[in-house]
DNA sequence: ATGTCAATGTGGCATTGA
């Protein structure tokens, strides 16, 4: 089983493309991101043809989350509990809930597609958002793994947070000056290894990059940011066989700014044409 | 020059967000 994340800055600039990459790398299930559409405006279509079933989030032009899986998907959750709300110009509380996280299981695997607040400015309202939803994310994944610590979870999107200096190439990010990189940012993402989750992409795709920005060349001079993870409960780590990065989605006609993540799995009870190899 | 891209309304350019 394949299953990927992949941000697509607008799923209608770009449902062929990525359902041709859907069907040419044999993947299973994709958690997408700022698909900035409703969904009546998704082309469904070209997904349901394709033989895939859908689950979307949008409210808007902005943001917006949804799968694609070859697998029945079920138990769909619109947000994660204590998920704050954005509404530029208003602080506090009850402030109305933005399309960026979408939960679905499929297979027994419990799967988010996460599309985590930009942040803007280290002085922008939208900088203590997304530290607070990252925190409350962080909270609600606890308390879930506390729950069912066998439960096989994956959190699969755009964290808007470069890790490492080896994940910023990216001259325009200041150290001290430009989010993504600020120390905040980094301990709030490192917050979900010390809740027991791990990266199992960093560990088999050590280098690379998931994003360019489309100003300045950055994309041939390869001065990107590593921003788009899976993170996996030791449940779903466990059944981590192989890991890809896929750079060549950021050539050619029409591409999104960020490239697909992916992960294989091998699941018990798998219907696999491939013989097994003992 | 934030040198590109996408969606929308203020609409054939300006604004917002990334």
């Amino acid at each position: 089983m394949r299953i990927a994340t992949w941000n697509v800055n607008s799923i209608r600039a770009r449902s062929a493309r990525v359902v041709d990459w859907l069907v040419r790398e044999d993947i299973d299930v994709l958690a997408m991101q700022e698909i900035k559409c409703k969904p009546e405006q998704f082309p469904s279509d070209v997904f349901e043809e394709a033989g895939y079933e859908l689950a979307i989030h949008g409210l808007s032009q902005w943001n917006g989350v949804a799968f694609a899986s070859r697998h029945p998907v079920t138990d769909v959750a619109t947000s994660f509990p204590g998920m704050p709300g954005f509404l530029k110009g208003q602080e506090g509380p009850g402030l109305p809930l933005e399309a960026r996280a979408l939960g679905v299981t499929v297979n027994d695997l419990r799967l988010w597609s996460l599309y985590v607040p930009n942040g803007r400015a280290l002085d922008d309202p939208h900088y203590a958002y997304k530290l607070d939803w990252l925190a409350k994310l962080d909270e609600h994944t606890r308390a879930e793994l506390a729950a069912r610590p066998d439960l096989a979870l994956a959190l699969m999107g755009d964290w808007n947070v470069a890790p490492l200096d080896s994940d910023v190439g990216d001259p325009t990010l200041v150290p001290g000056v430009s989010t993504h990189i600020s120390p905040p940012e980094r301990a709030a993402f490192e917050a979900f290894a010390a809740a027991g989750l791990t990266d199992p992409v960093r560990t088999l795709v050590p280098e690379g990059f998931t994003y360019w920005d489309y100003k300045q060349l950055r994309f041939p001079r390869n001065e990107g940011l590593r921003i788009d993870f899976i993170l996996g409960s030791p449940a779903f780590t466990d059944l981590v066989t192989a890991a890809s990065i896929h750079r060549n989605e950021r050539k050619g006609d029409a591409p999104s700014d960020h490239v697909p993540v992916v992960v294989d799995l091998t699941l018990d009870d798998e219907d696999d044409d491939r013989p097994m190899i003992f």
